[in-house]
RNA sequence: GCGCCCGUAGCUCAGUGGACUAGAGCAGCGGAUUUCUAAUCCGUAGGUCGCAGGUUCGAUCCCUGCCGGGCGCGCCA
């Protein structure tokens, strides 16, 4: 890529102008922000000065003279304080160009340590539906899986469900009692939705409910035969539905090992952390306290009730040494939400204490808030369900997708759906994962503007033109590219690679979404000051180069962020 | 109380590892098509980048304080 190949060829000329550079200082080229001057700058030289005392632009000048990359650009210059400004050549363009419709990776160059990652996202509960609040851990998890393994990474997604909390005590409490049998064969979800809180309603007004219900927990946890038959049932049913709903959200799992993989492990486990001193008791709870992390030091981890039972933490424990020990994780990275920053320091810090060196990333996220802009309530409080948004955003496109013709009842179908559930997608990937945002239907189901219907019609558009063409492509190497509109998707295209690269710096999406419509934006001012198939000789073959290497990029840089394309719509 | 995150156009959000006019989308206004299918394009309008200091040649971006919002802080997950 061409940022890496600047910034290598500016080391050197750094080194050739007999330039001492300090301890952990690193030469750093981007792309530019302000085209003017060129496509890549950096301000090394900038930055460098101060740090030495002396004049920018006579260091940049000094550099600049050992500067030796005339294969890649047409122009270099030094402006206003002591940026380094780099142009790029038509040639170098017009090969990058050929590398993107002939390479597997489109000129994304591949990591040089591939290394075993185990991502953590998505993990719902079970016997309760997935809700707006899943959106995020399932898309980014989804996203970056793809984008690791893209590069190169050897990747492990696993689903980490909900499958033995103590919302169970009151299932099976209900399940005994108000189960309505029939409605449990129609939809599963629905009924155990309907039994819990119905129970939870009763725990709220009678003491002894809330007993009773603890009591099936106990037996359930001390594997009496007929709660667990039920247990197994309980997940049986949801996990059906479950890989449902990832199916047709594209979203795939090479495991689905809930917490309940891990219930043997725990006492052990726990014992273990005795016997070695990183865990003591405290109010007969059994703690791991960081007296030696200032921050830390007056928040223990908790991993064994007083009454004996096991949490969070103890769970999340166990699974990190399958992780390690069965799985060989070089790394394992978690797409959960930011409420939950100091359990995951917490669980970070225990591992330490073991000897765990694994990297381990919590990849935190905002939270999706309701109008009145706090979180929506899992436990209690309403709030929207995943499918039913899934549902209204393919119906929307489906509305726009009649309108059109020469397209098959079937058609029309495929591509609502692709286009729906893209939309929701998009409108999920294309925000900082950081931010907090305000859940909104209009926002969420947005056809038109910066949403996937506009990236998937810039494909569209490119895949029609190959059609008219009706299989007369033969796309030769000799490509001029002379107009400005031309000029400027050659270089976005280009940009694909350092795109790809800086989404896992730090865990962003969003990145590669933005560049997307950047793309797809550049693409549809091309397709409009430049007439591909009217147009003839190099001209007409650097355009359909052009058109083809927009497709791939766009089809897989959209495949990257989990959504589909389709060929008409 | 302590900690973490956020505060950018009417609305919803990007972005900036320091450059002259801070970008999109939606909403508004004005244009473009007997097409390579307009889910498109072009133009226009709209912001003292929460407030106050500090560092610097230069800060929306870094540092400090404050204000506002969200979340978390021992037996839920």
């Amino acid at each position: 890529m061409f940022r890496a190949l600047l910034t290598s060829r500016l080391q050197a000329a750094f080194t050739a102008a007999g330039i001492q550079l300090p301890e952990g200082f690193s030469v750093s080229v981007v792309i530019a922000s302000d085209t003017r001057y060129g496509d890549y700058q950096s301000n090394a030289a900038m930055t460098l000065a101060k740090q030495l005392k002396t004049n920018p632009r006579a260091l940049a000048q000094q550099v600049a003279d050992k500067l030796d990359v005339t294969d890649l650009c047409s122009k270099t210059s030094i402006d206003g304080p002591g940026f380094l400004n780099f142009t790029l050549s038509a040639e170098a363009l017009a090969q990058r160009l050929a590398l993107i419709t002939q390479d597997d990776h489109f000129g994304v160059p591949q990591v040089e340590q591939t290394k075993r990652i185990v991502i953590d996202f998505s993990a719902p509960n079970i016997a309760k539906p997935m809700h707006v609040g899943h959106i995020r851990s399932t898309f980014i998890g989804d996203s970056l899986a793809r984008v690791a393994r893209f590069v190169g990474h050897d990747v492990i997604t696993d689903n980490h469900i909900g499958d033995w909390g103590t919302q169970f005590g009151m299932i099976l409490h209900g399940w005994k009692t108000i189960l309505d049998h029939e409605a449990l064969d129609k939809d599963p979800i629905q009924e155990l939705v309907r039994v819990y809180k119905a129970v939870n309603a009763q725990t709220k007004a009678d003491e002894a409910v809330l007993t009773t219900c603890r009591n099936e927990l106990v037996k359930l946890q001390q594997g009496d035969p007929d709660n667990m038959e039920i247990w197994t049932r309980c997940v049986a049913l949801s996990l059906e539905q479950l890989r449902q709903i990832y199916g047709q959200l594209d979203v795939h799992f090479d495991h689905y090992l809930g917490e309940s993989a891990y219930n043997d492990k725990l006492a052990p486990l726990v014992e273990d952390l005795l016997t070695n001193g990183i865990a003591e008791i405290s109010d007969g709870a059994t703690c791991v306290f960081f007296r030696d992390v200032p921050e830390l030091a007056d928040k223990p981890c908790l991993i064994r009730k007083s009454d004996g039972g096991f949490l969070y933490a103890t769970t999340d424990l166990a699974t990190i040494d399958h992780r390690i020990n069965d799985w060989m994780a070089d790394e394992i990275w978690y797409v959960v939400g930011a409420p939950q920053e100091l359990h995951f320091r917490q669980l970070f810090q225990v591992a330490k204490k073991r000897g765990q060196t694994t990297r381990m990333q919590h990849i935190a996220f905002g939270s999706i808030l309701g109008q009145d802009g706090k979180m929506f309530k899992t436990r209690s409080g309403e709030s929207v369900g995943l499918l039913e948004v899934l549902d209204e955003a393919v119906e929307r496109a489906a509305a726009v997708v009649a309108e059109r013709e020469g397209l098959t009842d079937l058609e029309k179908t495929q591509i609502a759906e692709v286009i729906g559930t893209g939309a929701v997608k998009y409108a999920e990937l294309s925000q900082h994962r950081m931010t907090d945002y305000k859940f909104s239907w209009d926002k969420m189901l947005a056809l038109q503007g910066n949403t996937a219907p506009y990236l998937i019609n810039a494909y569209v558009r490119t895949k029609s033109i190959f059609r008219k063409l009706d299989g007369e492509v033969t796309l030769t190497p000799d490509l001029t590219i002379t107009e400005a509109a031309e000029r400027a998707l050659a270089i976005k295209l280009a940009q694909f690679a350092e795109t790809t690269h800086d989404v896992l710096l730090d865990f962003r999406p969003n990145l590669l979404a933005s560049y997307l419509y950047e793309l797809a934006d550049t693409y549809h001012s091309f397709y409009e000051a430049c007439n591909v198939l009217r147009s003839e000789g190099a001209v007409r073959n650097t355009r359909l180069t052009l058109c083809e290497a927009t497709s791939r990029v766009l089809k897989a840089g959209l495949g990257l962020l989990g959504i589909r394309t389709t060929e008409r719509m």
